[in-house]
DNA sequence: ACTATAGATAACTATATTGTTATATATTAC
DNA sequence: GTAATATATAACAATATAGTTATCTATAGT
């Protein structure tokens, strides 16, 4: 039961779905989602950690990025392999899912975040100042 | 994406899970469930109208009953009729859907509220005493 | 070593969910 | 009509969830 309540409490929240939708396109790196949801960072963080502890995505470090995938079928659970297995054609015409995919061509994880970089920079060369 | 949602979050609670499993068995009536979950009467309520709302439950008034049972093939969207369907598999071993199972074939309608009735009975005569 | 960046975690706030009790509605039996 | 019962709804309390900002850790580049 705890597992099975993991995965759908994992799956009923519409900034996760995204996130799951969005990595049947490709590996994105928790930047790069953000950017797309554009919410904060700590919570990308949360949602990715719960959908890792219901086995629906799986990360690897790479340097100092995190890459998340969608887990394969050997790292799901029975509740998790038949939910990835229907969101492959599930919420396509969803308008957000549109939205969220067509950006998704735009971003990568070089291009992130050049706002809050350019704030940041700023911030420094004016503690440098002092 | 609104339909989606309803129906994760409906089968993301195990109160809900249980009255699901209960009702691959037989129709049930609210005091029924009741009795099985042991949760008060309104909480059941409300549970059933979510189940209802999400197209996983169909319910019909018979007097003063309303008797509840799955959603037919017809009646589901989806999500709805893909989660009734994994569900019967789903969770049989589940120690708290096997003990909510063995009670159901103790419980009928006619046997529902003993209690209630006895201390509601026992109110009455107290006021028609005044 | 210093700075910038990516990500995780902690602390907090706002909102949603689930349960309760009290009450209203509706049906049945007398 | 009156009483009993089944269910629904309203109002509220407790808990869970999702978001935020602030902070910490780790890696990469200089």
């Amino acid at each position: 039961m705890r597992t099975y309540l993991r995965v759908m409490k994992a799956v009923a929240d519409s900034a996760r779905v995204k996130i799951l939708k969005m990595l049947q396109h490709r590996e994105l790196c928790v930047c790069e989602i953000q950017t797309l949801l554009r919410i904060s960072q700590p919570a990308v963080s949360r949602h990715l950690r719960l959908l890792e502890d219901a086995d629906l995505v799986r990360s690897q470090k790479d340097g100092m990025w995190s890459n998340f995938r969608l887990a394969t079928k050997e790292e799901c659970n029975p509740y998790s392999l038949m939910i990835l297995k229907n969101l492959r054609t599930w919420l396509e015409d969803e308008p957000q899912v549109r939205d969220v995919l067509k950006r998704l061509r735009t971003v990568d994880r070089a291009t992130c975040g050049p706002a809050i970089s350019g704030a940041r920079r700023a911030r420094a060369e004016l503690n440098a100042a002092r």
